[in-house]
DNA sequence: TTCGTCATGTAATGGGTTACATGATTAC
DNA sequence: GTAATCATGTAACCCATTACATGACGAA
């Protein structure tokens, strides 16, 4: 029982919104491009594209993706499933890529976010990353505060802890400048949707901080 | 319905190992401490207690911990409640660290795993860390496969976003590295159990690799 | 007397995973 | 003909969170 998961649910709309795809395909993809940094299964996928369709965001269609247009209708047997994003679904998509409320600065969303910004405008961009820095800002003051507070009882290990942390918590919020600063100074980037000739890719930017070891269950099957 | 976790009751048995608490307490300290990586809330708490008392790891006392010895025994209504570990808990908790197993490796109990380092021996550190950054070279390696595999059809904020990631993991790398190295050099850290003299910390040594970022839902409540 | 904090709990929910069950298609 | 991989799904479970319910105790 997943039903409605959220960043997951960005995630599938993201990807369909450049082609369909089967849920396998999407899968596959969830954990290479997308999966360095979280990886899904199938448990959670396909409850996932149910509903999906059922809001209507998706449709389902017989047969292969574009690539591949061989498949036979095939009415009986389960067969394969195309998913395809419909226009109420693009339209989804493009609100929740404007949102810059406080979960699109949590860490868990972030990083999906981020991979998806080549389908907003600087502004929205700016906003998150924005939003993310100062986040991380809080979380370093509250950090700072309590290893003032409570040094003396913590041992050599736990204080190495919190220091390494408070280091990377650090180098990610440099990070974030940087990539503000390229975003402002308006390097030739896309403002939304479709993709530039893409030949120029500035080399300036940045990637993203989230987890630079969280989750990855070892995705075990990309090796295509 | 929790019970049983896994992480969570590796930090509590830790945790009460040093001295009795209450519940209240154990939250706190796991939300501070060690709450930099990782929160808990009540609703994963105490349902975890239980099962550890049925499990006879933990036994419950009425009263306040050692400090303040007045609490009556207050036998009618609700109660503070005392956790105290047990001579099985004592050894199970042992088990357990001395366990070298992949979970051992994994991002999500790395962080917390290492925070009780100082009550191992330095073999078991050296073995722990040495497995995880086996994990992470692993990791490094299908990052890089996967990154070189499909270059052409990412964007920039993918591409920048997997550049980062992968830097951050080998930063991690590095950090493990200097661990390491310093463990062997057998910098005077105690070997197993109680406190040295708490004069003279290595400062040469590192912090936790986990993610810079993750988990941290705002632990609200740690103002002491 | 009321507010903040200490203190313990439960029910509903969330968002996932693993293991299982099934079968088609392709490559050798 | 058989193994690998493509492909879709479900049931049982896991580990947590949020919101709620309850109440004691100290200080202003």
């Amino acid at each position: 029982m997943s039903r409605r998961s959220g960043i997951l649910e960005f995630a599938v709309l993201g990807l369909l919104r450049e082609s369909p795809m089967h849920g396998y395909e999407l899968r596959k993809r969830l954990n290479t491009s997308l999966g360095v940094f979280r990886a899904f299964s199938y448990g959670s996928l396909y409850p996932c594209l149910k509903t999906l369709v059922q809001q209507g965001w998706l449709i389902e269609e017989p047969g292969n993706p574009p690539e591949d247009p061989l498949a036979a209708p095939l009415a009986g047997r389960r067969g394969k499933i195309v998913y395809r994003l419909t226009a109420e679904g693009k339209e989804h998509f493009e609100e929740l890529l404007a949102q810059t409320g406080p979960d699109a600065w949590e860490d868990e969303h972030f990083g999906i976010r981020f991979a998806f910004f080549g389908q907003t405008s600087r502004d929205v961009r700016v906003r998150v990353l924005e939003g993310r820095r100062t986040r991380l800002e809080e979380r370093l003051a509250k950090m700072r505060a309590s290893l003032a507070r409570t040094r003396e009882r913590l041992d050599d290990y736990t204080l190495e802890l919190q220091r390494h942390g408070m280091e990377s918590v650090e180098r990610e919020v440099r990070w974030l400048n940087e990539l503000i600063e390229s975003e402002r100074a308006g390097r030739d980037r896309r403002e939304t949707g479709e993709e530039p000739p893409s030949e120029h890719r500035s080399p300036d930017t940045g990637g993203l901080p989230r987890h630079q070891g969280e989750t990855l269950p070892d995705p075990s099957d990309d090796t295509t």
